[in-house]
This record gives structure tokens, sequence and C-alpha cells, in this order.
DNA sequence: CGTATAAATGAACTAAAGTTCAATTATTGA
DNA sequence: TCAATAATTGAACTTTAGTTCATTTATACG
């Protein structure tokens, strides 16, 4: 079997993985419900990963890599900082809409136990490139002095809060109220 | 058997399964270990509650009016908004890490799929004080024309966010940082 | 006290889901 | 073409956990 053929099958448990839990939650995740829905017997599943853990903690990594891939898309060297940030901001609003069911599950698990700290590790490497940019905007005193870890915590736990809300009544955020949002955010990074 | 004794089991049930969650997760909660743990008969349980998702929506009901009354203990009438506020804010890190576990089980079921719409109803109920505030102070003009409710989630989401990445490297802020963050909050939503 | 009512017990039942593996089918490359 | 290798299948196995219920124990009260 070919190395294309292989991503065709795990790509295929992936976007079963992911409609049945956005579906039905994980209570409900099955091995047999997955396979059945990749159209693959239970079996199969087993070539491909280890087990159920292994699965997940894989497609979490798998999604946050392809978040980070398109967040990081958006900004380019030339930018100043504060264009960058406007951006990643709006980047990080419109995507959580588009790849809702995406940024659901890396949600559901960022602190879930069944995720492997190796999985966490590895999820926290995929922020460096955001970090260093807050570290450059704090060296020419653009924003505050406190940690670049926290303010990006700051802001994920914000941006992600208000998008749950959204997501939650089903509605999304006028062009007023994102400004608004938008401003809340950088108000309270700058100096 | 008196009321008094029926709140005993009913804490005990309520304190194991606490336990039992933030020491091995969801996956590993049986009513079995709660109520070796609660030193109660499997049985016994099912006198207190229907099942397991009874057992998870109440607890988590209850953890949320418990906060949310140590809450809004710490103010009074007479402060202004910004006193408040101040208060407020504090006093949900403080709580936040003096009932780390309470505030995990929280957090860890607010989004998932197991608590049922009346559990998630009566929780949005129990924000309303809050939302009152904040009406209030939009209403005096001292703080940013956004819907009161994005206000909220931008808030929990920052703070909860920071305090969970505190946990989880097992450190405290100090006076400067937690100073530093108690700023980026209130300038994103001052006038 | 003694009877009625309620609570507690925990073994047994039931159901379901993760995993395995012998048999089958497909692919590869000499 | 055809053996060797790899992938796929899905029924069977195993384990585990939620729930039930006949029995025992405790409590309430006339």
């Amino acid at each position: 079997m070919s190395r294309s053929k292989d991503d065709t099958k795990v790509e295929a448990i992936y976007k079963a993985t992911l409609a049945l839990l956005t579906e039905q939650g994980y209570t409900e995740l099955t091995m047999a419900g997955i396979a059945d829905r990749a159209q693959l017997a239970t079996g199969t599943i087993y070539t491909y990963f280890i087990n159920k853990e292994d699965l997940i903690n894989r497609l979490f990594l798998h999604l946050k890599t392809e978040k980070m891939k398109d967040l990081l898309q958006v900004i380019s060297e030339e930018d100043s900082f504060f264009v960058s940030f406007k951006k990643l901001w709006y980047a990080y609003f419109a995507l959580s809409f588009e790849k809702s069911h995406e940024m659901k599950f890396i949600e559901q698990f960022t602190y879930s136990p069944l995720l492997t700290t190796e999985t966490r590790d590895k999820s926290d490497a995929l922020l460096q490139p955001l970090i260093s940019l807050l570290e450059k905007a704090r060296q020419e005193d653009l924003i505050k002095e406190i940690p670049p870890e926290i303010i990006l915590s700051h802001f994920t736990g914000s941006i992600l809060e208000v998008i749950r809300l959204f997501l939650n009544k089903g509605i999304a955020p006028n062009a007023e109220t994102l400004e608004g949002c938008f401003e809340m955010a950088w108000n309270s990074i700058r100096r």
C-alpha cells in the first residue's frame, strides 16, 4: 500500500471521529461507530492507530497544527505589530466560525485528561511563533510588561469564551460587536 | 431519616465524585468508585440520584451556585463600579486557587455534552447579578457599549485561561503579575 | 415496645464498547 | 505470472461499568 493511500484512510478516520464527536459527544464516540462512518471495518482502525487514546491524541495534534498553519498564514514580516495583531485576532475569530467543529474539538480536549503529556508539550511548542511575536513587541515597548505566555493565555481564553457564547447561541456577531471585541483585546495589552 | 442526614450523604457523594474526577478524570469515574470513596454501597447512590448523569448535573449546579455565592459576598451596594469590579476580579482569582478542584470541575463540564439544557439554563441564570452589574455600569457610561454577556465571557475566559496556565505549571502569580493581569482586564472594558 | 416505613446493602444482571485475530482479500515486485 | 507481503475484515472475546432488586438493617412514631 502506497503512502498516499495510508493518508487517505487516516484522513477518513479523522473526519469520521470529528463528525461523530461534534454530533454526539465523547461518551457516544465508539470505535465501531467511527469505523462505520469511515466505511471501514472496526479492526482496520488498529492498523493506523494503537488504540482509541492514540487516535484522540493524534487527531488533536493534527487539528492544532492545521489551525496554527492557517493562522500564521495571514501575517507577513513587513506588517507592524498592531497590524499583525489585528490580522491574527480577526483570523482567529473567522477560523473559529468556519471550522467550528475543529475548534470545538481542540477546546474540548485542551485540558482533558485524555491527552498525554507528550501531546500537551507538542501542542505548546506550536504556540512558539506567537510567543516570539509578543516578545518582540515587548522589547519594542509596544505592549505591557507581562510574560508573553500570560498574555497569550489571556487572549486565547477571552476569544474562545466569546466564540463559545456565539456558537452556543447559534448566532454570528455583527461587524460592530466584532470591532468592540477587538478593541477590548487591543486595549488590554497596549502600552 | 431526617433531612440533615440526607444532606450528609449527598455531600459525601459530591465530595467523593469531585475528588475522583480531579484525581483521575471522567473516563475513570465509576459509580462503584464513588460509592467506595464515600463509604457507601453502590446502590445507595441511587437513593439520592437517578443515575450518573443526574449526579454530574446536580453536582455542577451545586458547585456553580456555591461559587457565585462566594463571589458575590465580596461586594456591597455602596462600592463604586470600579471597586466592585476589582474586588470581584481578585476574588475570582483567589477562589480559583483556593478551590481549584471545584473550579476545574465547573470548567470541564461547562461545555460538555453531559450537561442537560435544563442545567445549562439554570447555570446561566446564576450569572444574572453580574450581568446586572455590568448593565448598570453601561447605563452610567463607565464601560464600553458591548453586550454584557459578551463582556462576561471575555472575562471568565481570560481569567480562567490564565489561571489554568498557573495551575498547570504548579506556580502562583506574584503580586506584580497579578496587578498586571488585572490592568489588562480593566483596560479592556473601561471607557 | 413493636410495627410500619424508609434507607442501605452488594451480589447479580445487563449492556456495551475496546480490542484481538484467524481468515480473506489486495498489492507489490521479481 | 505468482509467491511474498501487507492490509482488511468482522465475528468473537474480554472487560468493565451502570443499574437493579431481594434482603437486611435502621429509623420513626403511636
